[in-house]
DNA sequence: CGTCAGATGTTCACAGTGTCCACAACGGCT
DNA sequence: AGCCGTTGTGGACACTGTGAACATCTGACG
């Protein structure tokens, strides 16, 4: 007499399934489109299901941010392992250059995800989750390529404070005006000329000079 | 007889009242608070008012971002007027030490607007009235600038291609930093040291060495 | 093995938002 | 005077986040 055993009781992971939803939103409409009911809806629960999980819309949207962050750890990782280095100054630069570069590389494909994780940013920023496979969040992959070139002899210790600000604000910078400022438009070859333009700047003003 | 005239009828500045409350709104709750029935309701007037002035909510939302796109414009070029420059060389650099630190005033002292700005970019960046006094954007500002530094001989024209971008990358990420980063917490004090070093570094990025 | 408490999901409900449509008042035109 | 386009109103709808009460499942304990 009873109906149908509920298939959407004891889902056993909710929690996992709905963050995943809501990347899945961010990843194709930014922050903006992660709604708690479209998620759940996807999931094929009610809405107030969310609510034994999350406490907040903002609970499940910092998840997501998590999440996404991650991601860019792990995309600028991937950067750094792309060109294996030879001789430890190299090395060092190159390790700074695939930080940077690897951000620039998330925020440009993956321009939904990244708007996420800095959406919620000050409250992600130091979750035990928010890291890629070596451990280590995106900041602290960029002090310790910074710590790298100082130990190498490439950036002199005066400079060292508050490096990493002026690196990150740089790429930060233009991945938000790539994104959806006024270097939106441009082509993918130009971006890329540019960002590696901006890179070398970088460089530039940190390391000393030869 | 009739009821007493409605004093809401050919409100004859509805538009530009309605502009002003969703200023308001966003200075003080960002892009998120600019909400078309809010500014209704403070305008005195029913919600629906507000299509016959705008198509949309994202058009009142556009045209509070040209507001401060404008507002920031005339940031900069206040802080460019701050210290009346002595010898051509020395005004080039003090009008992209002021583009800089105009901008960067303007996010900490106005974040709401400053990211309500942004939040429309791409829409609002060529709008003839998101200008200053001097009928100059924000990125007109800059590019002007930069080629008085050209034409006064500090910077190598070879390196003048793109260097908006690597200067507005530069401040802008700091500015997004600052306001919901990791730098949020951030001492007045502290934030104008870090401001002044990371224009120290854009100069000596940019700049001939001497 | 039966029972009971807590965890997990559902339903109902409400306020708030953007937006559409039909209607009403005003004011300048002929 | 009369008409018509502009501007504002009222009501309605779909959607969102969220709270409260209810239902069902599961594991622990007798």
């Amino acid at each position: 007499m009873a109906g149908p055993p509920r298939t959407t009781y004891r889902h056993g992971a909710l929690r996992e399934a709905l963050v995943d939803a809501g990347v899945e939103l961010a990843r194709t409409g930014g922050p903006q489109a992660v709604v708690l009911r479209e998620a759940t809806r996807r999931v094929g629960v009610s809405a107030n299901a969310a609510y034994r999980h999350f406490s907040d819309h903002r609970a499940l949207l910092r998840a997501v941010g998590v999440v996404a962050m991650a991601q860019l750890a792990a995309c600028m990782e991937q950067e750094q392992s792309r060109t294996p280095p030879r001789g430890a100054a190299a090395a060092a630069r190159a390790r700074l250059r695939g930080v940077g570069a690897g951000y620039l590389r998330f925020a440009r494909e993956q321009p939904g995800l990244f708007l996420t994780a800095f959406a919620v940013n000050a409250e992600v920023a130091d979750d035990p989750a928010a890291r890629g496979d070596s451990g280590l969040s995106p900041l602290e992959l960029l002090t310790t390529a910074l710590d790298g070139l100082v130990d190498a002899g490439l950036l002199p210790p005066q400079r060292r404070p508050d490096a990493e600000m002026v690196a990150w604000s740089a790429v930060h910078g233009l991945s938000m005006l790539l994104i959806d400022g006024p270097l939106a438009s441009l082509s993918d070859e130009h971006a890329d000329a540019l960002g590696s333009t901006l890179l070398d700047h970088v460089e530039a003003g940190l390391l000393r000079a030869p």
